[in-house]
DNA sequence: ACATAGTCTACCAAGCAGATAGAGTTTACG
DNA sequence: CGTAAACTCTATCTGCTTGGTAGACTATGT
């Protein structure tokens, strides 16, 4: 399971992608929009521009903006931001490898191979689908029906 | 990332795979060999026997047992188990499906559709790999060198 | 100057992970 | 029998993470 807060992270971005990129959308109403907590959304947002990925204006007229384009964003890239590593074992980390405590060698891990394998196929799917894949759900539904 | 838990249940599962199928193999035996704290090992063992993958003896000449053949335990359901839902939201779980709370519409929901595919290829890989893929180690190499 | 809106740091309650402890029960064997 | 070997069960513990809340601070537009 993904956590809470990379779950209102990519709804935010979401939502952020959906708006106009010229004039900033207010925290508040990216909160009530998304039903996320106001104060929690704060913290999310801040981390997101510290990272490089949204920029903010303070005061009247405030906000955030996407800092990239919604298609270059990716799953992937978020959710190692605010969870962590994708892979399923600290020894398949491609970003923060870390040797298994009790595992003798890996060569030998008799789990490993197969986590290797989970590990491959989340990361394709995460990191080829971007923020953009969440917008005009109308048209994909029309598509859907279409075809 | 697996729980060390599920590590643990998932070598153990291996340790008992690769033994002798007659002959019980102690809790003692099995941490030893996979560097298991004992204690910790006994609560995994039980938990998995009241499951019905293994079973026991007690006293001299006690120990552990398989109870379904390596290639019918698939990683997925010692996973489950262990580590409860398989999919990366409550409400893509086959097992334990809990709506999102915050979330309006499952329809509508902005990356329901990206998880669900997360879901779909973790869970086959996860059910199509067993216990018995996890022998034969040096014949897996001796295979790979030979190819 | 004042309202608006983001920034930053601290704090907190609940739950979970990863064990450890120890008393109890069953079995083999002499 | 009695005793040692093993599994069984329940309780407990420590530290960390999750999912928030609180509140003071700072920048901006008019």
């Amino acid at each position: 399971m993904i956590s809470q807060k990379a779950k209102y992270a990519l709804r935010a971005l979401a939502a952020l992608a959906r708006a106009d990129d010229r004039t900033p959308m207010l925290i508040a109403d990216i909160a009530e929009q998304q039903k996320i907590p106001k104060k929690f959304l704060e913290q999310i947002l801040l981390d997101l521009k510290h990272r490089g990925l949204v920029m903010s204006k303070r005061g009247k007229d405030g906000g955030y903006l996407l800092l990239k384009p919604a298609h270059e964003i990716t799953f992937g890239e978020i959710l190692r931001m605010i969870d962590g590593p994708i892979a399923p074992l600290p020894c398949l980390s491609q970003t923060a490898y870390r040797k298994c405590d009790d595992c003798l060698s890996e060569a030998e891990c008799e789990i490993r191979h197969v986590f290797a394998r989970v590990a491959d196929v989340t990361r394709e799917v995460l990191f080829s689908a971007t923020i953009a894949d969440t917008l005009h759900d109308k048209s994909r539904v029309a598509v859907m029906l279409a075809g």
